[in-house]
RNA sequence: GGAGAGGUGUCCGAGUGGUUGAAGGAGCACGCCUGGAAAGUGUGUAUACGCCGAAAGCGUAUCGAGGGUUCGAAUCCCUCUCUCUCCGCCA
């Protein structure tokens, strides 16, 4: 959400920021300031009205304790219609408030200055590339060939368990999954992420938080026998942690990290690019999330960028980063940086990350804050990404580093998986 | 799931209708005292919003959440929620 703030003071900064992602917000943002006002100046009156009612009270209890009856049955004739003004205005400021913060709502994040304008993903800008395919000299087969050659997946009994989009691995496939969350866990320790194992349903207030709800309610599944949502990433649980905080200095940089299954209905996404593990509805992802203070965020973005960097490059994959235009990047984020991987057997890049800034856009929401060297109350900065989803790597590791007698497990993983090839 | 108890400020804890944003204590911060420290002592110690752009100041709201009664609610009533104890069930 939006700080109102930012709107009132850069008002033209906003709109144009907002054109990055395709559109005119001019109407919504005039809204915004107008009715904020209104409620401001409706607030005050109703301020004034409270204080009246307050005092005539306290002269009420005055006037009996001093034994004067007459007077303060007088006085509460006076409040009886103070009080009917008092509820009427109550009532309009509550609807002009709950009107502001609907029309806050739909403002996406307003992208930094070197986002890219753009409508889509076509738009978005390669800026790194590493690592080489590995050639078409032979046969290269899709990974959901090699899962059937070498037993690692079976996704017709997740059909006939669950339904499509919940497989099973088994074997070495099983254990190449827990090899990789191992792995995935350990790096982000090594660099400073205090890991954490969260629960898997939230809450609506920490669908709300993190931005999931109100809008994204196809993404959710919804238990509705308790009212609970299974997290479509860990960054919902592991953010809302810190939801209602507030930080008592600015001398904190907060690292966390996660593995969790994550769970995504996908509504309305099927057709091509499902087949395999191209996307699922349930998958396996290691988390980074970051508080910072404002300052500190820029510093944090390119860490992490170079810590996923660093994965890939020890799995050896190819792999690619791109800039998201201001259409592709997700509604609470100021910037994004996405991960694609090569997938030999599909020859088409698969993503596998996504390492974004939110600004306050999320702790606005949240209610996250810590307090600055002036002890003045201030928003922090959250970060995330992935680090990183499985199911895509899985497919890459599998078409890029297959050979004739075999697929080879990259090094850094065989003190995980205890083997070096599968076959 | 059944029965009971309870949710007050950073913490402990008082408070059953009238200057209670809230006694008292602890902690913390600053000052005095001291050669230094402890003890002692004094002062201060929430958040959000509004009046206003900042500070000071003033106002409003907040005693688990929401609603009600009342001129006035931490205190009375209703609903919800969470925690604890006991019983049941269970990995």
């Amino acid at each position: 959400m939006i700080e109102i703030q930012r709107i009132k003071e850069n008002k033209a900064e906003v709109i144009e920021g907002l054109k990055k992602r395709g559109i005119d917000s001019t109407k919504e943002i005039e809204q915004i300031l107008l009715t904020d006002q209104e409620w401001r100046d409706e607030k005050t009156a109703l301020q004034k009205l409270s204080a009246n009612l307050n005092m005539i009270s306290k002269q009420v209890g005055q006037c009996y304790s001093s034994g004067e009856r007459e007077k303060a049955d007088e006085l509460k004739q006076q409040s009886v219609d103070l009080k009917k003004q008092e509820s009427e205005q109550k009532v309009k400021v509550e609807s002009l408030q709950k009107r502001l913060y609907q029309t806050i709502l739909t403002i996406p994040n307003i992208p930094h200055s070197e986002v890219p304008h753009g409508k889509d993903a076509d738009d978005n800008e390669v800026i790194f590339e590493y690592g080489e395919s590995p050639g078409k000299d032979r046969a290269i087969y899709p990974h959901w060939d090699l899962a059937k050659t070498y037993g690692l997946i079976d996704f017709e009994l997740g059909v006939k368990v669950t339904g499509a989009g919940f497989p099973f691995y088994k074997g070495k496939g099983a254990k190449l999954q827990r090899a990789l969350i191992s792995f995935f866990l350990d790096e982000a320790a090594k660099a400073g992420y205090e890991e954490y194992s969260s629960p898997l349903m939230v809450n609506e207030e920490s669908g709300m938080g993190t931005g999931q709800l109100p809008d994204k309610e196809g993404m959710m599944y919804h238990v509705g026998s308790e009212d609970l949502y299974l997290i479509p990433t860990a960054e919902v649980p592991l953010t809302n942690m810190y939801r209602d905080v507030l930080l008592p200095n600015s001398d904190f940089s907060i690292k966390i990290t996660g593995h969790t299954p994550c769970f995504r209905r996908e509504a309305g996404s099927y057709g091509k690019d499902v087949r395999g593990l191209n996307r699922l509805h349930q998958f396996d992802k290691v988390e980074i999330v970051r508080i910072e203070t404002p300052e500190n965020a820029d510093s944090a973005l390119k860490e992490m960028i170079e810590h996923v960097k660093g994965l890939l490059q020890k799995l050896n994959l190819q792999y690619r980063i791109l800039k998201l235009c201001g259409g592709d990047t997700g509604f609470a984020a100021a910037i994004t940086y996405d991960f694609e991987v090569y997938s030999a057997g599909q020859q088409k890049w698969l993503e596998v990350s996504s390492v974004s800034r939110f600004d306050t856009f999320q702790s606005n929401r949240l209610k996250l804050r810590y307090k600055d060297a002036k002890k003045k109350s201030k928003l922090c900065h959250t970060l995330n990404g992935s680090a990183m989803a499985l199911p895509r790597i899985v497919a890459a590791l599998l078409e890029n580093h297959q050979g004739v007698d075999g697929i080879k497990v990259p090094d850094a993983l065989v003190r995980y998986t205890g083997f070096e090839t599968i076959n």
